[in-house]
DNA sequence: TCGTTGATGTCATGGCGTGACATCGGTGCT
DNA sequence: AGCACCGATGTCACGCCATGACATCAACGA
């Protein structure tokens, strides 16, 4: 393996190029050729490192995903499933490749409807593959994808929160209190609409 | 206004062809000319009607969202927010154009990754106008938030439930059902990893 | 009749994504 | 050294997606 010492490589070129020119001229305004020409390569070169457009910014997804499954796996205590998923999460390390990268990332997807588009798939692979480590620990199978979801639920809420804030709070205890917030909005047991205004008022 | 007597319009000429195409074909397979043809129209028409290929399957979008958010604002009680979403989308009726027909859809969208996407953004439109609705019944923002995407979570997992079935269940039920499955799935208060392995051992 | 209007078609254009093949520098083997 | 190989990149050609600008045509109403 060439080890040519230490160029940044072709794949790193390209994502901080496009990072740069979504932020300046937005996602859609900007084309692959320019991307590819910021980073010194051709276009047909961008496509050999990402399967499309979007997909530059989401490099890390895959080592995200794994990550986490294997938090999934490697927890003690599987026997309440969502606290699995949500300290899961809550525990990764969010500011992969530094925060003020995140940052900017998040702000580029938010404001580009086909990116937000890509970034929930990309959450929908996390949560498919969260099940299938459940399940593997024993959880059934409908327990598992409700946990599942609804963990990652509350994670972004107590993320919310988080990313908003100037960086102070601890990301785990956000997560307990949005664990908080959810025990508090689970319906009392009864029937779905309790009563309708009629049946109220006889 | 032009009332032909009743020919199909274009649109849904183009949304049969279209449907009947991905299944044949495949929907990364059979191009928007090909779809155009077999709707008697060219190509240039379909984007009048539709702003790309992939919508043509989601043209019920924006009346499922507004039935949803209507229900949500008529909702009688709304001190128990995460009922109240849930109750809203059971009660919808998922069948629109048919069951048939939404088998099929969901079939193709399930097969394509592409087409995934846009489902999930859907469903995620709807989640943000269903928060704006909780909001305007006076709900705090972070558990309309909560509730909402909690909630489409329980419901989605009483429809999957559902649609596998032959039809014999009632969804408000299932949907019951899977409200309990939640309580059951809440954790208990207490830290995060309760106890880790070592912790246990000494 | 004629002008308006709405739906559709035609044409041109630009960006996205991919297959096939060429090039070129480095590696390892003899 | 010489040679065969290999991985990364470039070049070229192509097809599909999407959109703006303009033309056409049929129905309708004054």
């Amino acid at each position: 393996m060439a080890v040519p010492r230490w160029e940044e490589g072709s794949a790193e070129r390209l994502t901080t190029a496009a990072l740069e020119l979504f932020e300046e001229r937005g996602f859609e305004d900007t084309s692959v050729v320019e991307i590819a020409e910021r980073a010194r390569v051709t276009t047909r070169t961008f496509f050999r490192y990402f399967p499309d457009k979007r997909e530059v910014l989401f490099a890390e997804s895959d080592r995200i995903r794994t990550a986490i499954v294997q938090a999934v796996l490697d927890a003690p205590d599987v026997t309440q499933p969502l606290r699995v998923v949500t300290t899961a999460l809550a525990q990764f390390d969010w500011d992969v490749g530094g925060a003020e990268i995140q940052r900017r990332r998040h702000a580029v997807i938010a404001a580009n409807p086909g990116l937000l588009e890509r970034e929930l798939i990309k959450q929908d692979e996390i949560a498919t593959e969260v099940v299938r480590a459940l399940r593997r620990r024993g959880v059934e199978e409908e327990a598992a994808r409700l946990a599942t979801r609804v963990g990652i639920q509350v994670f972004a809420t107590a993320y919310a929160r988080w990313a908003e804030g100037d960086g102070g709070a601890d990301l785990t205890e956000l997560t307990e209190a949005a664990t908080d917030l959810l025990r508090a909005l689970v319906p009392t047991e009864g029937p779905p609409w309790p009563r309708t205004r009629e049946e109220v008022r006889s």
